[in-house]
DNA sequence: TCCATAGTTCGACAAATATCGAACCGTTGT
DNA sequence: ACAACGGTTCGATATTTGTCGAACTATGGA
């Protein structure tokens, strides 16, 4: 009976070692599915926007990315990760225990010419 | 007493005329005032980026606009304008019984340059 | 003078997003 | 082995944003 409580709440055996994969591959969209909104709702927040430009340099492993930023809480840092992914902005890939972020820049730059630099040379936030 | 019902909703004389202006000047932020963060989640919204792509070839009368979407109660649709205006996105003036909408984009292009280019020039949505 | 028109604001409600602690897992160092 | 670490997912809650009818107004024309 406290089977149950061995695993998460209220999910079965199955769905729980689907549901909770930790440093494990996690899903990037194809560029070709992203919609013009989509990128630029991702850029539109000022920490996400903080995260790709922190990236604009060369990938970064995601402890130093919101540098800027140290009391986040973890949980809200990787949902700004998961908003900027899903939109085809960044990478993220499992590396040992830790993870490399990466920004999609030639693919972003070949189907939005221009858009990530002018992004990226604005001078105010 | 029934003075009250004489103006809208639990508003006084002076409350009234000063929320309730219709086909008079809006609010347009200065250009120095707005964030990129702004003008990016002004433009993240589809409905919004028509707008903004029906302008792009010249200002319109704001009955033109969204000809795309004609079931567009106008309430919605002035929303999505005090969106765009709030941004910085685009100005709206009146214009005898109409209004007249435009981007402004010598103001933009000057702040944010090749933003407004690249977000134009996308061919995908 | 009166009416139809264009468009804003309000107000209430719906839907999407943000926030963050708790639970959890694989990796790495000890 | 095992505990600390880095990071994700869940779940609940708070905040923002979207939707749209109703009320309202100035304008321009009949």
């Amino acid at each position: 009976m406290d089977s149950a409580k061995a695993f998460p709440i209220s999910r079965n055996w199955f769905e729980y070692y689907r549901t909770m994969p930790a440093n494990q591959e996690l899903p990037h969209p194809d560029i070709a599915d992203v919609a013009l909104t989509d990128v630029l709702f991702a850029l539109s927040d000022p920490a996400r926007l903080q995260i790709v430009r922190d990236l604009s340099s060369g990938p970064l492993e995601m402890a130093q990315c919101g540098a800027t930023n140290p009391t986040l809480p973890k949980s809200t840092k990787s949902h700004l990760m998961k908003v900027l992914r899903e939109a085809g902005v960044i990478r993220n890939e499992p590396r040992g225990r830790e993870r490399l972020v990466s920004l999609r820049r030639e693919e972003l730059d070949a189907t939005f010419p221009g858009l990530l630099d002018s992004v990226l040379g604005a001078s105010r936030g």
